[in-house]
DNA sequence: ATGCGTGTGTGACTACGTCACCGACATTGC
DNA sequence: GCAATGTCGGTGACGTAGTCACACACGCAT
């Protein structure tokens, strides 16, 4: 029971009374997959709410026509939370959710979310300020992808992924799938970068070298 | 109580035992609102969930730059659903709402709302499919504006914006809009669709000639 | 008729995506 | 070591979509 530590790591979870944390301890399970498990996907009707303790999980969706983008990811301290609509409306999920690293994970029951939903309001506002904040991302990808300018969009990813070593291991296809756009692009935009200055690219490796310059490009959204 | 009429419009509140389609009916309140008006949007914390019985509303996001697209329409029989997110999570909204048409809708109290999440799990049922639905729909915007070509998009928004009639009355930019394009690009396209000879043009006014070449147009996404 | 606001047409240009292809590099088996 | 193979990245030519700067057409009010 001591391991209800994890609850500590989910910002809305700690407000919750201590009947219904128990609840959530003993009747969820923790699981770890290792990097590269597809979490949920098409064909994939999940049954399980799961809340990130560690790890992140990419989820991205493919077109028809076999071309992917990047919609958002689940970091520590959150959950799958839209799966639960597909949880609950037994609907097929369009989208897929895949660790990017090893991940430990809280798996709640489908009955579990549901009787949690139903017993306490502060769950409630958990699933639902989880679910705004995915809708929100949501929204940000769509006027991304309508509007926005690939250099800046390119930029931005560079950073974010980057974290704070500045050093990334991804291929140009990997970053192109990121902003669901082409390789050449990409490639041709990493050069433009590194001629620049900003950056240096070796195979499957990209340094930054000028961090501050990519993020005001970023920020000139 | 015989105004309860409503729920019969709405797929998943049949479901709901009596005693929670009576707090339904007598909690909340039947509204209607004229054409154009902003039913939510920035700056307007919602605090009622709105099933539409009667019109649509239009559902569309303006980014910085102030450019626009069309995210989706909620129809009679269906629930701004997405709203609830940031009712319960108190959170501003990116998106607005506008009354398309003369709109006839039962306006739920957050409280209410809260209550009957708790209360019925039929009801749970019912927002849950709500959001899964929308959520497909902007997962397909998200498809669309990324790897559609926009013949193939106009086509299918003439085709589904014209209804039986075949006649709309729409400028270049409204169209634009709703793809989330410039102008130019549906000027240019439509005179294409017009020297094909399955439309005709005049100002403020699209009709559909040829309304099965362009839904193969379209299907062909 | 004159003027004005809104809607539409057009050409030149830039940005992005597509296609076809080639060469560089890493890994494996010999 | 060397060759075979697969992945990764570079490049030119081209097509489609978005941008910019206009000019013109229509409807309405004065």
């Amino acid at each position: 029971m001591n391991d209800a530590a994890w609850i500590k790591r989910f910002e809305g979870l700690n407000r919750l009374p201590d009947a219904i944390k128990e609840t959530l301890v003993k009747r969820s399970q923790v699981v770890t997959v290792p990097t590269g498990t597809k979490v949920f996907g098409p064909g994939l009707v999940p049954d399980n709410l799961l809340l990130l303790v560690e790890g992140t999980v990419k989820v991205s969706q493919t077109s028809e026509s076999g071309r992917e983008i990047v919609l958002y990811r689940v970091e520590a301290g959150q959950s799958c939370v839209l799966t639960t609509a597909c949880l609950l409306a037994h609907e097929a999920y369009a989208a897929e959710g895949v660790a990017e690293t090893d991940v430990t994970a809280v798996a709640i029951p489908r009955v579990v979310f549901d009787e949690l939903a139903a017993s306490s309001p502060q769950f409630r506002d958990f699933v639902f300020a989880a679910y705004a904040r995915r809708i929100t991302d949501l929204f940000r990808v769509i006027d991304e992808v309508a509007f926005g300018k690939i250099d800046v969009r390119l930029a931005d990813r560079l950073v974010g992924l980057a974290g704070g070593s500045g050093e990334l291991e991804v291929t140009h296809q990997q970053l192109a799938t990121e902003l669901g756009t082409a390789r050449e692009v990409i490639s041709r935009q990493l050069s433009e970068f590194q001629k620049r200055g900003w950056i240096r690219l070796s195979r499957g490796h990209v340094s930054l070298s000028d961090t501050p310059a990519l993020e005001r490009l970023a920020a000139s959204a």
